[in-house]
DNA sequence: GGTGTTATGGACCTATCGTTCCCGAACGCC
DNA sequence: GGCGTTCGGGAACGATAGGTCCATAACACC
């Protein structure tokens, strides 16, 4: 019984989401975020409590939206190497057809490095998002050993090491997406996973 | 024939680069620059322009520095494996030693992901940063080859595997130093230098 | 249609931002 | 010791920062 909303969270979310990934969390403004998302400074205000509160609510939107489909080959429960080595063909598809998306990075890393230090909610946030590739890819792992894909024992270590690999990636891609370069990456890893198979 | 400088320009880059090593270039004022450095204002405008100026001046201390002391053994010109694997061990003993340190990061890093998208400048210095580790990594390898203690040709790809882990290793340090996880990253890059062994 | 509640727009607040300026102090040089 | 030049401290600048407030509008419910 009030007034209803007149604009889309999800709209909202998305533009906020897309002026911190490309200018950072304290080079954007609240006007930038009013303009960004067309919402007035209260209704923002009202909706997000401070600009903090939209940087964690556009990270919650980040993380469901777009983390969850370039990941959605690789978290499924029958996962293995193909997928991994699928992910990282993914991120090489992406630099070469969506340059300037890739040349954001990753917002979320972005902000570990921005704020890892500063913030714990945020570094938080970050350890949550680096525990989500590092399970993902040794579930697949585990998956690939349980069915003689691959050398065993060394799943924990392997995971680590992709996982490593992942945040380099974007922060060699933020500002200069660097097509050649990724591509170089994912071959790499290609020839490391296949390293990894069982003869 | 004028009043000689009262301060030591390497204390104060010294200083700054701390001060920006920590908060990241925006969340650092003047105010705290001058804290940091005992310059005042206008000693601080003099000798470095601006902020942005002071910013570039650390950086260049900082690559200097830092960088050349954690790279001293790795960019010697007859480094090989061991000083790759050396590498890593060095930032895993970092992590163990001095937490706090490490979990600043690395201030390159750390800039590429917060100005890289916006500040060309601030990419080129990244862009070289990257470049130094692809080249000192890339030399190594080529020394192994010729010494018959890699299987040849796959430098390149190899390098740019090394330096993705670089990054990806200092953003999962960055306020969170973890010395479990580098210690297991480092392990892995033995493992994985290990098969490029020639048996 | 009145009532209670929330949304919205925009003016407004204070603090702090990066930067400039001025003036006295401190030195090298003749 | 006076001159030329730079240094250095601190006040001051306009701009903009994040955040608050209030009057009005827009709805749901009875």
């Amino acid at each position: 019984m009030a007034r209803p909303r007149a604009f889309s969270e999800e709209h909202v979310l998305d533009q906020a989401m897309e002026t911190f990934w490309v200018k950072g969390y304290e080079a954007t403004s609240i006007e930038d975020l009013t303009e960004a998302t067309g919402l007035s400074r209260s209704s923002l205000y009202q909706a997000f409590d401070n600009k903090r509160g939209l940087l964690d609510a556009a990270l919650g939107y980040y993380n469901t939206e777009r983390v969850g489909y370039m990941l959605s080959g690789l978290e499924g429960t029958d996962a293995g190497l193909d997928e991994i080595v699928g992910f990282f063909n993914t991120l090489a598809a992406v630099a070469e057809e969506y340059p300037e998306r890739f040349a954001l990075g990753c917002l979320t890393t972005n902000t570990i490095a921005e704020l890892g230090k500063t913030d714990p909610a945020a570094r938080s946030t970050g350890d949550e998002y680096i525990n989500r590739y590092r399970r993902a890819f040794d579930m697949a792992l585990r998956n690939a050993e349980r069915r003689g894909e691959v050398t065993p024992g060394n799943a924990e270590a392997r995971s680590e090491l992709l996982t490593t690999l992942v945040l380099g990636a974007f922060i060699r891609a933020r500002g200069n997406p660097d097509p050649k370069g990724q591509l170089a990456i994912t071959g790499a890893v290609t020839a490391l996973v296949d390293s990894w198979k069982t003869l």
